[in-house]
DNA sequence: CTGTAAATGATAATCATTACCATTGTAAGG
DNA sequence: CCTTACAATGGTAATGATTATCATTTACAG
């Protein structure tokens, strides 16, 4: 009931298995992937390559494939920063540990994730989503918040 | 001084100068476009469409061109709903009329802007903006929010 | 252990966006 | 008003991420 952590036991057997999907080798060596660099922003091909190491025969059709049914169950976030390709996370919810949001210099493209402040955008973000899908009967399953400005770096490199 | 809007002082002219732009027909057909359609999220094909019935000469090419200067002078906004292609719409700022954000549907790509909750949101956005900007040194001039979820149809389409 | 439908991977196709380059148009200065 | 420099343009080709196709392999229910 609750480890925090799994030991033995993978936790997302069980959400694969309830939407219907089949557990395989390479899903479990994308999940680990992400696992294994929980921290960073991977695009499609960073997933493929890091796959690679450990299992080379997983195909970039199925990376990408894998990467929507883990959008489509919510666990994984699928976001754009602008640079062209897309960028996934696994999914945080609001209130839970390392739940963040971005910040994007629209200069140099870089993010910077930020915890700061979380705890009162959240008490917000409950509020408005009660009352949006009360309003307009949405189930929301999630939420994507992003500051966009110029970094220190760029400002001063004028 | 601030007529609410526009009479024959074409309010747009001194921001494009003011960056060092010239004045051309195809950026003014393409606001235009932008002024006739407010309440949509127009894709670059949409204005492109919509340049041509005036304009016939405008091409595709330079859509893209302004709509990339007219983005980063801050005066439109770039979104992305997962469609694979990418969405723009006048700019708003914070407080002003018309301001909205957007509610996702997951499902159907539907889009819904509300403007409800918005003050509430706005106090803690300038909050927010003001101490992330301290911290990280960020001027911050956008921001981004858009909630994800399943909607009323699409739910009860099962 | 077997049958069946899901999953896979190599390859080709798609399609939004960008690069290129010769030509045209804006607007500053005379 | 005329000239001139260089920004802006548009057609076309190139790019590159993502998706479709299809024959083969695999998970797993019975």
């Amino acid at each position: 009931m609750g480890r925090g952590h799994c030991g033995q036991d993978i936790w997302w057997h069980g959400k694969l298995r309830g939407c219907g999907y089949r557990i395989t080798a390479s899903r479990e060596a994308i999940l680990e992937a992400f696992m294994r660099s929980a921290d960073r922003h991977l695009s499609a091909e960073d997933i493929y390559i890091s796959v690679h190491n450990a299992n080379p025969g997983i195909g970039l059709t199925t990376v990408y494939r894998t990467l929507e049914i883990l959008v489509d169950m919510g666990m994984v976030f699928k976001l754009d920063f602008g640079d062209g390709r897309a960028r996934y996370e696994l999914a945080t919810a609001a209130g839970q540990a390392n739940h963040h949001h971005h910040l994007v210099c629209t200069r140099c493209k870089r993010i910077i994730d930020y915890t700061d402040f979380i705890d009162d955008e959240v008490e917000l973000l409950k509020r408005t989503e009660k009352g949006l899908s009360e309003k307009y009967k949405f189930d929301i399953t999630n939420h994507l918040i992003q500051f966009y400005g110029v970094c220190d770096t760029c400002k001063t490199a004028k």
